[in-house]
DNA sequence: CAATTAAATGATTTATGCTCATCATTTATG
DNA sequence: CATAAATGATGAGCATAAATCATTTAATTG
């Protein structure tokens, strides 16, 4: 029996393996040939395996380019999760996440583009891609915590914050691509200069500088604070 | 001869009406089964001509999603340029140009998914889509003449901020889709307050002049407006 | 009204995603 | 250990749809 099972399992380990293999050379083809210019002849032949032996592990071009996609982004999730230091100040997790998002857009370009193509064909059910969230959730998380210590200063419901963070992020990498720019800083900081400590604006600003003059309580700042906090949770 | 230059007018006349058809069938195809889902056949049929006849106005399939792409950017240019009025101050032509934007990405959703499949082939030159260069220009010169002005409060560069733009608008688009909610006003509020100085009138100026009312401090009456937020969202 | 040019057609060709009958390998059984 | 059953792999063949092109039809010209 022991046999037996190390036997299955060897061969779960085995099934597993060309799974990844599978994968590793759809993503590679998918890339160089673009969607459609990639035959399932060629990811078979990259792979070393049958044609006919895709349809065994995905459904179909489609199924295979989903896969592909969801894999990157859980790479990506796990990357970002070591990227972020929690002991670090809420400025530099968060200065950490917005540059390795970047790097990360600029770096695999034409795998993000994937993405684009892998939401399924129109009818059937919210199969939505579920690991984008579990990227985002790593973001969600720094404000959360970053909102309980006050030390969010632009205040937004969180999914405005999320979608601020993230579309900027992504269209700039799409600018700097097209303009055969790499990385850049001044985006970063700018960045999280806005969401930690934004240019004086509105009733805010006013407020803060008349509480710096005036030397008013932390108190009532302490109250905003927590309210801040409650309706970011409500969103 | 103005015979004969009349017939050959109305000649090209019917041709571009004739393009136009194709056009507005392969939009209406595309949209409605995916760019996957749609027969050259369907858009022939739709159009009312033959199948080969798509090819002489088109040299493939790719080059007529195109095709309906940039038509749909040059006639959200117009829209756009429409929808600002030069008159008002700043600050209202922002909003006008957001609440214009987010609407359009709002109700043609699909549409605007399209744009993500007409990138040409990879290879060939720098044929990107060029409209939507004209699209963005009409936020260019917008902030060009607010920041003459010294309107604009959020100092950065012209590319980082149109990225922010349209970056943020596009994210909240489908986030907004995927919630199934509509066009959100608190949205547009906040983009457009974060671009410019304060607002002279809309929740930030209901606040002030409940202040200059009551003669009560600032902060106290952010706290009320916080707290009036929640109960919103509870109820 | 020929004659010439341009436009339109749809049967045919070509390409490729996907299926399925067949073969190979692994696991279960007495 | 032998044999049966189950599972995995294969690739020739099928079906669908994009693109082509010889042919027909319509428009233009002198």
């Amino acid at each position: 029996m022991t046999a037996s099972q190390k036997e299955k399992k060897s061969q779960r380990e085995r099934l597993e393996a060309r799974e990844s293999t599978i994968l590793a050379a759809a993503t590679a083809v998918f890339v160089d040939m673009g969607v459609d210019g990639t035959r399932m002849a060629d990811i078979a032949a990259k792979a070393d395996i049958a044609e006919g032996t895709l349809y065994l592990y995905y459904k179909n071009k489609q199924a295979l380019l989903h896969q592909v996609v969801e894999a990157f982004w859980a790479n990506l999730t796990h990357g970002a999760e070591q990227a972020v230091d929690p002991a670090l100040p809420m400025r530099e997790q968060l200065h950490q996440l917005a540059s390795y998002h970047l790097m990360a857009l600029l770096n695999q370009f034409d795998v993000v583009g994937l993405t684009y193509r892998a939401r399924l064909r129109h009818g059937e059910p919210e199969q939505q891609l579920g690991p984008i969230r579990g990227y985002v959730r790593v973001f969600d998380r720094l404000i959360e915590r970053g909102t309980d210590r006050g030390e969010i200063q632009l205040m937004l419901p969180l999914w405005q914050l999320r979608d601020l963070f993230y579309g900027w992020l992504e269209f700039s990498a799409r600018t700097l691509m097209l303009r055969g720019e790499g990385f850049d800083q001044s985006l970063i900081d700018n960045l999280v200069t806005l969401i930690l400590a934004p240019p004086k604006q509105g009733v805010e600003a006013a407020k803060a500088d008349k509480d710096a003059a005036t030397n008013t309580s932390n108190l009532e700042q302490e109250i905003l604070n927590r309210l801040s906090a409650i309706e970011q949770k409500l969103s």
